[in-house]
DNA sequence: CTGAAAGCGCTTACAG
DNA sequence: CTGAAAGCGCTTACAG
């Protein structure tokens, strides 16, 4: 590879007179700005990003910080968004490699020995101790769906417990009083708000709150089949289910339909996510849309905010959602 | 951020000593090193790899060049193949941005200035310049499922044309006759390996070849099923169907129940991937299990190899399939 | 308008 | 065993 010496010497200037064109710096004449243009093209010379950043004491990427694997379609999709924004940024993306067998592995260091210059968090426990060194860092930081701030630490999540508290009215305005809710597992801060949701939901069109309708499950098809199944052996079985991801909303549709039911007549279903499946399979899921697509980018717009302003304050962004209806919700039919 | 000078002005040492314990060379005294490990730790100190980098001539990292997103399922458990390998290997993944604004861009280009070591590549038409480009350079390559070696450049995909021929077979020892292909688009050198594939099987079993049970789509479900229609229109409708997809499976699947037909009482149904649709929806797929993960953890294997050994030979690599039989196989009734 | 020099944070012969 | 010096490929005051 040609070096910025291979240039200078090739085109008979020095190399600080190089980097001046290279940087487009405005005291250079246009004869020599010309030479050594084409000296670039012709020796097919390439700036070396990180020399540059050296000096600079920059590195033009950023990090990424996930837990859960890229076959998650929230994964993949915000990645998608964090891709996009990150075309013709300037900036590229890293994954770090953890390093296990280190046992003094720390993920802030390794952030540090890269020069990642700001970092997006996924799906990782608030318990982890790279989480409280990165909120005390001074590293610019974007936490996807965990309400943490920090330092220069911000997050973006989706509106969930209006996003619930519409699957509920939804529900209840097509004349179902008997409204169950599949929770996805409880603890993260995104469960919570979801559950406020429901309660809230059911409140407002003045249900009742009934522990029996509350099945936990963790987002799988396997085990929303379960929950279903549980509330389906209820004396007063629901005719209106609202789960925390369509996977789960898929399980129990499954299970209604092995129990000889029918949906939307006998029972409705609604979705959260209107991932792929929902659209493709049938019946066509009535669902919440998460704009994940939309989160992945505005992470990044914000990242790279934080790390170009230091007077930017780390933002706290509540994305909103829709309901979709599709084929799964309808009026209870009375035979239920 | 403490540098080394600190490190070595604190421990009351030169650069160079500090720079001998980082590496563990052996020729410091005892007393030297621990005094030195001491402040490392009590600084915090890190060393910074872009700096190491720039004096070793290498980067550790690894490029990833897609042009498919994200959210494709074959493209996520590449990753998490990807992901898997480079844990532990010292090597961090960039996914390089492309920048379309800038007409000169260059995929290459940007390896260089980045000082990416290797790249693993997906998805990519074959006309593509920067192909052309990669094949020619020095710089070590891995295509995933693109038959296209190079100077430091091999391949590697599944064993595509034995796939479908386990498919076909199966379906005939089952004991149809009348077997029909659904193939992806036509062009790519995976489509047309397994389209041979589907040729030789019929041929192995002494079945004719008729185009008339040969229809293309493009991998989706909604094609699948528009296939799958034409088919069921035909005189002689197949018992029997090969698929390239799970998808297109699942949208056979969809358009034969909607024909009020049954699978597999009526119509067997073979799909290709094994995704995570096969094995959560209804009824589960028989179909073809890719080893993607395996695809992605040995194209790392091979590229860490091709890096770092410069007489590594660019490997070509066929990872084994295998038919998972399911629920959607069977003999057919006499009735159709 | 041009270039010599210092420096970014490291490593590595080499001399002592 | 230790360290001064040169160098990796750049940028940026600064002097001329």
């Amino acid at each position: 590879m040609a070096s910025i010496h291979d240039v200078a010497k090739e085109a008979g200037v020095s190399v600080a007179t190089v980097s001046k064109v290279l940087n487009d710096y405005p005291d250079v004449s246009d004869k020599t700005r010309k030479k050594v243009n084409m000296v670039i093209e012709q020796l097919h010379y390439q700036p070396n990003v990180v020399a540059r950043g050296l000096v600079k004491k920059r590195s033009w990427t950023v990090g990424v910080l996930l837990t859960v694997p890229f076959t998650n379609p929230f994964v993949a999709e915000l990645l998608e968004g964090i891709k996009t924004a990150l075309e013709n940024s300037g900036y590229d993306l890293v994954r770090l490699s953890t390093r296990f067998d280190d046992p003094n592995y720390s993920f802030i260091k390794h952030c540090r020995s890269r020069n990642v210059e700001g970092v997006v968090v996924f799906g990782v426990e608030r318990e982890n101790p790279s989480i409280d060194e990165l909120i005390h860092s001074d590293i610019p930081t974007m936490f996807v769906d965990t309400d943490i701030v920090g330092k220069r630490a911000g997050y973006i999540t989706t509106d969930n417990q209006n996003a619930i508290q519409m699957s509920v009215k939804h529900l209840y305005e097509l004349g179902h009083h008997k409204i169950a809710y599949i929770s996805g597992t409880l603890g993260p801060s995104i469960a919570n708000m979801r559950l406020e949701g429901y309660r809230q939901g059911l409140k407002n069109c003045n249900l009742p709150y009934l522990t029996s309708y509350l099945e936990v499950c963790d987002y799988s098809f396997d085990e929303g089949a379960a929950a279903m199944r549980r509330l389906l052996q209820l004396k007063e079985p629901p005719t209106g289910v609202v789960c925390t991801s369509d996977l789960a909303a898929f399980g129990a549709i499954y299970e209604i339909e092995r129990h000889g039911l029918r949906v939307p007549e006998d029972v409705s279903v609604v979705g959260f996510d209107n991932t792929y499946h929902a659209q493709v399979f049938k019946p066509n899921l009535t669902t919440i849309n998460q704009n994940i697509f939309s989160i992945g980018i505005k992470s990044i717009e914000c990242l790279i905010a934080l790390i170009e302003n230091p007077d930017f304050s780390p933002p706290v962004i509540t994305e909103p959602s829709e309901l979709i209806v599709r084929q799964t919700t309808a009026s209870p039919s009375v035979s239920i």
